[in-house]
DNA sequence: TTAACTGTTGATAC
DNA sequence: AGTATCAACAGTTA
């Protein structure tokens, strides 16, 4: 479920531990979650960490890069063996011993230290690649929406010919960078924006509301850890995050609107194929 | 038991 | 160019 916070926060994390590591090994206990040769980056040093939408760059020493891509399960875990064992399942105490049975991916130091990449369901993937080949994956993107480049304006314009429900044009990449259904249901209803709406029927009024949202949400959500349901999200210390109890809407089908004074209920409905939490009393 | 569901995105056909 | 549909995979829930 990782989506802009959840990535951005792991981002965060791994720049602060891994930059200046060396690499002693890669092991690619599943084949299919990796692309390129592993043996190309061995030796080389991590440069820095660093994002674009949900993709995360690993930037080397050598000509090639690492660039992952969690997908809906992936997981990247930090562990230093030489202190606590990291990769802790949120609902227990006890820590989870790693690899596990979804690490798809070891990423040995020399210093002894490793980034596990887990992945339940293998739509994950981590990759060599250089710099040309990044940014041409990176350009496929539209800008994130916590950048100066995301504004009322842009949107407006490329939303021009999309008579899509507004909430399936925030779905889509080359549009908006970094947002997934969660976050998106949850701006659609800070922004009191019906999620049905066809895009380019939105008033340059509402895509000032629908720009605020988003950044605003993205923004809380990082603050809080991100949103982590059944484990599926853990950080690079394997913690899970606390946005989720602070959801307005997503996942809260039948309860009680929590606008005030709103008596309504919270819907959910689908929109091509993803479900779509929303009140159809605050939301038009 | 089976079907439907789940955080993402890319390919394909119209 | 934009839209609808399906697919990748593995697990959980109705």
């Amino acid at each position: 479920m990782p989506e802009l916070p959840e990535v951005e926060i792991v981002r965060q994390r791994l720049d602060q531990v891994l930059v200046g590591k060396e690499i002693s090994e890669v092991k690619v206990l599943r084949q299919k979650s990796f692309q390129g040769e592993a043996s190309r980056i061995k030796g080389t040093r991590i440069e820095s960490v660093e994002r674009r939408a949900k993709l995360i760059r690993l930037r080397l020493t050598g000509p090639d890069d690492l660039l992952v891509h969690l997908k809906m399960t992936g997981q990247l875990i930090f562990v230093d063996g030489s202190k606590k064992v990291g990769g802790g399942h949120p609902t227990d105490d006890w820590c989870e011993q790693l690899p596990g049975d979804h690490t798809r991916i070891i990423v040995k130091f020399v210093d002894q230290t490793q980034l596990f990449f887990n992945d339940l369901r293998v739509f994950g993937w981590i990759k060599v690649a250089d710099d040309q080949a990044i940014r041409q994956e990176f350009d496929k993107y539209g800008p994130d929406v916590n950048t100066a480049d995301f504004t009322p304006e842009y949107l407006h314009k490329k939303l021009a010919r999309r008579t899509i429900p507004i909430k399936q044009a925030l779905l889509i990449g080359s549009i908006v960078g970094g947002i997934g259904n969660i976050y998106a249901s949850e701006a659609l209803f800070e922004a009191r924006i019906d999620p049905r709406q066809p895009a380019n029927e939105l008033s340059l009024q509402e895509l000032e509301r629908l720009v605020k949202a988003l950044k605003q949400v993205i923004k809380q959500a990082i603050k809080s850890g991100g949103t982590t349901f059944d484990g599926s999200y853990l950080n690079a210390d394997g913690q899970a995050g606390n946005y989720q109890e602070k959801l307005k809407v997503y996942g809260r089908e039948g309860e009680s609107c929590p606008s005030s004074d709103c008596q309504a209920q919270v819907e959910k409905i689908k929109i091509s194929g993803r479900s779509t939490f929303f009140c159809s009393s605050c939301q038009e």
